[in-house]
DNA sequence: CTATTCAGCGAACAGGTGTTTACTGAGTGA
DNA sequence: TCACTCAGTAAACACCTGTTCGCTGAATAG
């Protein structure tokens, strides 16, 4: 009778688990100093610890391997975005705490970012697609944040067109970007730098805040 | 006597320079589809017209390539965007023009931006080096001409510390870059899509100026 | 006219590349 | 227990890679 699937994955499934993780993993160590293109599948594969038609098994070519591994990076990005802005209503205090999650983020994953800043222009086609598309769900959820709940209560934004507040939100996320390839580029143990960076960006997204603020002024 | 030293070039010279063009508009052409990092030298060679050997006869290696050809296309935007503030002292104005002036510059030379973009975080380090430091002399260009000349007579930024405004100029030469990048992505024969896409880019950097205008304000 | 320079050539080198093939042997389901 | 699935193996395939070497022959300098 206990036919339940087994919610434990058996040992077969596990290990099959764990090397495609060594795969992803073996890309981003090698991208630290080179791009995914520059990457060939046999030093992958090595560095994974498997032989290279063992590759095969897990992805049908690199760009795939690419593919995955953008969308565990943004979605775990874009899961702690929006988890921070519950509750926040304050513009100002979002953006302080947007900042602060994503420096945390970008220092916790470091590799992981590298590889987005890395790719994200510089890449293969469905693996910039892939970025692209993340960040556009990134900056729609903003969007939705912003115009709707609690957060428009104290702001101007209610009166705005849904095409200007793409337009923000869109500025926002590539804002966003920058600042997480110059964390990414902070020199390790050299933490004074990192709060200068962090610090810049705040100030420029508050700068950003204060234009929205302004933005249907007389003039 | 006549000792002079050609000012026009002999011909052994100028076909060197020839090759060298070659060689640059080869990696220009091939990087349409992936990154410096993915190209042999075989591969530039070959598309060039010349055996690999004679590659080394113009640069070290595909860096040192890199290298030259950042220098070659951020140049010609450096000086084409200072010479169009001359005179200008509104600094909407300024904003609209300089976008006008990017995109222009941006289609006129659409292979050496994209591969800028390609390169700015994805490439070798030397490259990426190159690009940092172009990038950093056009904001404080930037900078010198919105705090000193006939620009501040009609802006508040003769109050702001220098901090702020390299704050400033840092965020709007980053927000050029994404419209540059954007610029790189529009589809062929879809200007439609690209006059949108600039649209944007003047309306988040009208934002930009807002924001900037009213920094000081009383809260 | 003569001696020199040097951009580009052709061949060779040791080694790395993606992909296919047939195989092993532990994990699985009935 | 027993057939079968399938992650990883080992070897071979034809091909491309960066770099070196000595050579050519036209442009150059004196």
């Amino acid at each position: 009778m206990t036919h339940t699937p087994p919610s434990t994955l058996g040992p077969r499934a596990t290990q099959k688990l764990q090397t495609r993780q060594a795969l992803l993993q073996a890309v981003l160590r090698l991208t630290e100093h080179q791009s995914l293109g520059g990457l060939s599948l046999r030093e992958v594969s090595r560095a994974a610890g498997i032989v290279p038609a063992g590759f095969y098994r897990h992805f049908p070519d690199m760009e795939s391997l690419g593919v995955a591994l953008v969308e565990q990076s943004l979605g775990g990005l874009r899961t702690a975005l929006r988890a921070v802005r519950v509750g926040l209503t304050e513009s100002d205090e979002i953006a302080r705490r947007s900042v602060e999650v994503l420096a945390r983020e970008v220092r916790a994953q470091r590799d992981q970012f590298r590889f987005i800043s890395r790719e994200r222009y510089g890449g293969m086609q469905r693996v910039r697609q892939a970025i692209h598309d993340q960040l556009r769900l990134i900056s729609e959820e903003l969007a939705t944040d912003l115009r709707s709940g609690d957060v428009t209560a104290s702001s101007v934004l209610a009166d705005w067109s849904e095409e200007d507040v793409r337009i923000l939100t869109d500025m926002i996320v590539n804002h966003m970007t920058s600042t997480a390839a110059a964390i990414v580029d902070v020199p390790p143990g050299r933490p004074a730098v990192g709060h200068q960076v962090i610090a810049t960006a705040t100030t420029q997204l508050q700068l950003i805040i204060v234009g929205a603020r302004h933005w249907l002024d007389p003039a």
